[in-house]
DNA sequence: TATTGTCTGTGAAATAATTCACATTGTGAA
DNA sequence: TTCACAATGTGAATTATTTCACAGACAATA
């Protein structure tokens, strides 16, 4: 039972992107915009904008380009398949902190229910909205509030096994903060988020003047 | 005066992770390592990892593989060409503070030397073994640290001015945590780490058992 | 010293992603 | 109405990236 997406991950992240854009326009009153309009705000090219939205089954006019939020809905409806999945994040450091504070203000789609951690003085509380439990009641929690993705922000050493309670307990996508790769099963999706390599990154490329490498 | 890297964005991602996890090994006494093992700690392909170290010159050979010390010699050739960069960041909140703290433990090749907001309460202080400033004296202290690349965790709003005031100040390489993409000058890189993005991409491809997407 | 098996380095093939370029379309103005 | 224009949607071409597959190399073994 393995269908595979037809779109690309690339082509995931851009509409994402689109989308939060979109969503601030409208905010701010705008109703139409061009190809050309979005690619700007994007960093990209038209070409790749209208590409991009071809996907999403959405028509512009020629004269008007596209209808904003209209175009919202249907990104909205590729990219929000099933509902809006909850989160459990593991790590209650300072990056997860960080996070917490971040998703609460400004919510998306997407929810994160409930933190852990092993340090007895960090569970027990609230931060950011988000109640935070002993680590060793994972799964129970996980199975209680039909949570299926994980974020850990713990650092390397413990990421692995962080990781493989979250696949015990049915998690089936993890975004990664430590700088190392995780094994999981096939099943299981994962992202990492790599801040290290980002900034060896932005160093080497900016030898060469080089711009904009991802966004 | 434009010269232009002859390795792709994604091969410096994955030399970058590649150094990573040979320093691991080599700190734990390894010497020796094939491609397909590097492959299997990295999440790739053997043919993958090979033909990324090719571009390095490093050669290894047949039956003990590479020699992992000379390895990170040589991927740190190219990775670290001239010298190690000094790093500012702006925006001292939850976020910053992780990074801060991220970097000041663990010390790469790169270096946070100075942190700035426009909060006085957090500022003449130091976090993580970096000296916090007012972000009026941004340029200032640039100019005599000899900083030449820029952290930017600010909320949205505040982002484009940051990274207006990092652009005059002379800083060439900008790494962006506000969820928007940045408008700077030709000579000028940026790279953008989005949060949401991630989290919303694993969300999708979550629903198509679809594995690692990225690493 | 000869043999064996495994791994490297790399052209060539395959696949993926982006850009080009243009026929088509819808709208505002005359 | 009709016209002219500016923007869309999309095959086709281009460019980038990954994988295949195999000749050559080299250490261990006998």
């Amino acid at each position: 039972m393995k269908r595979n997406s037809d779109i690309s991950v690339r082509t995931i992240e851009r509409l994402a992107l689109y989308r939060r854009l979109l969503r601030d326009l409208s905010g701010r009153g705008e109703v139409h915009i061009f190809s050309h309009q979005l690619a700007e705000l994007a960093n990209n090219t038209s070409a790749q904008v209208r590409r991009d939205l071809m996907l999403t089954g959405y028509t512009g006019t020629p004269r008007k380009g596209y209808e904003i939020k209209e175009l919202i809905e249907r990104i909205s409806a590729h990219l929000d398949l099933d509902g809006e999945p909850k989160i459990a994040l593991v790590g209650i450091g300072n990056l997860g902190r960080a996070i917490l504070s971040y998703f609460s203000y400004q919510q998306p789609t997407l929810k994160i229910v409930a933190a852990f951690d092993t340090d007895e003085n960090k569970t027990n509380r609230v931060i950011g909205g988000c109640r935070c439990h002993h680590l060793r009641d994972f799964a129970e929690v996980v199975k209680k509030e039909g949570i299926t993705l994980g974020i850990i922000t713990v650092p390397a050493q413990g990421a692995q096994e962080v990781a493989d309670t979250m696949t015990a307990a049915g998690i089936s996508g993890i975004l990664n903060f430590a700088p190392v790769p995780l094994r999981v099963p096939d099943n299981v999706c994962t992202d990492r988020i790599d801040i290290t390599t980002a900034l060896e990154k932005v160093a080497y490329f900016t030898k060469f003047n080089q711009k904009n490498i991802g966004n």
